[in-house]
DNA sequence: TCCCTGCAGTGACCAAAGTCTCTCCCTGCT
DNA sequence: AGCAGGGAGAGACTTTGGTCACTGCAGGGA
């Protein structure tokens, strides 16, 4: 089967950032766009580079990310279809100011960014919108910080399991049960950390019966237990 | 003396956001915004709170920062004449992500959301001068996240005083002298820690003979010493 | 089959961060 | 002079986070 030409109309219109617009428009926006493919791991850009033009995930994931000298990693985002990368810099022209790779194959439709400015003057309130998904990502990076400076790693990993539990698990009459979608050194990425306290705190809260961990099938037995443990420290 | 209407065409001019307005579009934006006086410590909005305008700063210092249920505090930003508070939950709609207080008295012009939301659809190019300063401010947060998560506490100090040495340092035959701006507490909750752990570290490096601590006022007696702790450990 | 590789669990150990408590000192006030 | 309060220095201690080194295990070639 031969891969079409990317329908751009398609995926722009699912974004939150331009489905407002009529069909022509984005068709004229498509027709500006460049079709990009990328392998599972590959970098879309490095920190530090200078950015020349918006990115828009078609299919895919996208993982944003700090990487320190020591090679630790700190994820400040993960994005997937419909999403948007580095609306930002493309507006006040500095570099990149974090990598991005993606996580498993992906296809992205790319945008200059001078073609994008002028897209953006002539339809205003597709500024607005990009502004509205800045201010999105603004208030996730908040979120870390908050996360970063206040809790204890052991909140945090309890947050995520919560989390998780909610969005991909399926009840059971041990519990709620449902795999972690990466690997430990991936998690803890996410949580700011290394590997092996992920792998302890995980077996700490099975010994304190919270949990039942089994490589990465997690079941929550005591779901309140677990929330409990986010309230004040007492 | 009698306080004058606020000239907000000569603060607005000097912010990085209008200044290539023309002065008659200025005069028109000015008419439309709200003179608001708070006293130090006052604050201006807290965390949560329905974001319902801009505010412009005319004169005095405000910062931008989180609270935790213990009472700990994280400094996100600290701003001054001629910079926007809450540039961001203005156009996403949302509530603040953060708290804002007023360091020293500040004068600030405010700005409803639904004025400002007009003045950008008539101005785009204002939409992306904002757009801008949020991509700076992003920038900062992204800064912040980096240093939480890959730097320690007696790092990111060291990071603080070299910058105020270069800033506001004056040069003596001991070294490079300067004042601490601020108490213990207040560098403590820009840096993310506490106040014991600033004290600490002061006295260590003095121990170390990098710095003579007295009180408030600082002598770096080696600052190729200190810089040098910045590198990587090795 | 054997080996290689990547992921996960684990214990020992060390350093950093945070908490609690007390003292001291300065300033301003009564 | 005496007192109250905030800021700062300091000691003792606990918890958390991070490093290192090693083991085990499963999948996938050669």
């Amino acid at each position: 089967m031969t891969t079409p030409r990317i329908d751009l109309s398609q995926v722009l219109a699912k974004g939150p950032l331009l489905a407002d617009l009529s069909p022509n428009e984005l068709q004229l926006l498509a027709a500006r766009t460049v079709r990009k493919l990328f392998v599972s791991g590959e970098l879309l850009f490095s920190e530090g580079e200078p950015c020349n033009g918006l990115h828009i995930i078609a299919r895919g994931k996208v993982r944003i990310f700090k990487t320190s000298v020591n090679g630790r990693e700190q994820v400040l985002a993960v994005n997937g279809p419909g999403d948007t990368v580095a609306e930002l810099p493309v507006f006040d022209g500095g570099p990149y100011p974090a990598s991005a790779s993606a996580t498993e194959a992906a296809e992205i439709a790319f945008i200059s960014r001078r073609d994008f400015h002028a897209y953006c003057l002539e339809h205003p309130e597709v500024a607005l919108k990009v502004l509205a998904q800045v201010g999105a990502r603004l208030r996730r990076l908040v979120g870390i910080i908050e996360e970063l400076s206040f809790t204890t790693i052991r909140q945090r990993l309890i947050a995520l399991l919560i989390k998780l539990a909610q969005s991909q698990g399926t009840k059971s009459d041990r519990g709620i049960e449902f795999q972690l979608p990466s690997t430990h050194q991936e998690l803890a990425s996410q949580l700011g950390t290394v590997r092996e306290l992920i792998s302890r705190n995980l077996m700490r809260l099975q010994a304190e019966g919270l949990l039942e961990v089994d490589a990465r099938h997690i079941v929550v037995r005591d779901l309140k237990g677990l929330t409990a443990q986010l309230e004040p420290a007492s």
